[in-house]
DNA sequence: AATATATTGTGAAATAATGCACATGATTTG
DNA sequence: CAAATCATGTGCATTATTTCACAATATATT
């Protein structure tokens, strides 16, 4: 069991999210950023951000703050970020497409370099990428040809799960899946689920209690 | 203070979840469902999954389970989505359109009814759904026009914080912000934001530790 | 060179969230 | 109709996460 196996999973999420002002940080060429201003910019408390990076070493100087070139690069080598990742997607409909296409995912580091879909009217679109749509059934072998770090799925939830396991058969263990549906996958696979409409209803949660409490208020 | 302003966050994001399985059972007539079942379906807890019911009342019964019509009624109720939503949409690049035109969204209960980008060069186009994408400038506008209860952000990141002006400003409480940047809001304006690539750099981070792990294990 | 000021790293307290385990009440069985 | 079974609701222990508050250390000032 390593050290790290301890380390809170919002942890994890904010080192990601400190990252951002730190590129901008970068550009520039601001040199020295203290835990107070990463965190007014992140929107967290500044001994979260101090505690966040202490988990991994101690990247800053007392009295002083810390060396963003250097804060930026520890972060991008404690996600595994330093090195570029590719990706294939499943399920080439309008989302699957747009991602596809989007170049930040580039820019920080993930490459697609597969397009599959289940539906045999899709195969052979070729996208404006370049990648070609190819049949699901061919992951397996795309994987171990192109090599392939992880997948992404984009069917609809009804195909979410038979795409998972073409995606584990071929030995990938990392799934960013925004279907709304959960997939059950060997313990070895990592799962990342991303349903855009549990977003929209926390959302709509939290605004139905803002609208409450101000009646409330208001009376 | 409302009683329900200490219910743990996690919770309401669960309750969404829950939904889902709840739906495709209404769809095959499932009249009854256990803790335990929803629970293995959503990957958590089944004492997680009574307890965020009991927050907000008893819509079990004991020895029996959840009646699985009237539970999903319930939730759709406390979330918020037991209506329908407007939203509008800032940024139409690849994952606006994808957006716009995914109709999971609708299926849910949100209607895009405008569609808008900060660039003259796209105003003016006619999408597949309908709606012709109207200047930013013209948001508060089209927001007292229309009616609309909810913005999306999927412009590039150093847009961002000028889109989300242009929508609290035209009294917008709710922002769903799909760009990388923080945006600064007055605290009244509700800001989710869904950043993919943390996702994959979540992923990416996790992935490591499996493949550390197993070096470890195997040596 | 002493003092004031800034800012990190961290132990400990406070807060939040989870999960166990069992009392409670419904249903089924013999 | 008693006993067995099932599954909820919940008090409480446990675990996880956040925040405070301060010692440690660097820099600026007088």
């Amino acid at each position: 069991m390593t050290k790290e196996s301890k380390i809170p999973r919002p942890t994890i999420e904010r080192l990601a999210l400190y990252s951002r002002p730190l590129e901008i940080f970068v550009k520039s060429n601001i040199p020295i950023i203290s835990s107070e201003k990463l965190a007014e910019l992140c929107g967290v408390n500044p001994a979260q951000v101090r505690k966040d990076l202490a988990y991994f070493g101690e990247f800053g100087v007392r009295g002083v703050g810390y060396e963003v070139r250097e804060l930026l690069r520890e972060i991008k080598r404690i996600l595994g970020t330093d090195r570029r990742w590719s990706l294939c997607i499943v399920g080439m409909g309008n989302l699957g497409m747009s991602l596809v296409e989007n170049d930040n995912f580039k820019q920080r580091g993930y490459d697609f370099v597969a397009a599959f879909d289940l539906d045999p009217k899709k195969v052979g679109i070729e996208l404006p990428c370049g990648l070609t749509i190819q049949p699901a059934h061919t992951i397996p072998e795309q994987v171990r040809a192109v090599g392939i770090d992880l997948g992404i799925i984009t069917t609809p939830s009804r195909e979410a799960q038979r795409a998972a396991e073409l995606l584990f058969r071929a030995n990938l263990k990392g799934i960013l899946n925004f279907s709304a549906a959960q997939v059950r996958t060997p313990e070895c696979c990592i799962v990342e689920n991303v349903d855009l409409s549990v977003k929209l209803e926390n959302l709509v949660y939290h605004l139905e209690m803002l609208y409450k409490e101000k009646n409330v208020t208001a009376q």
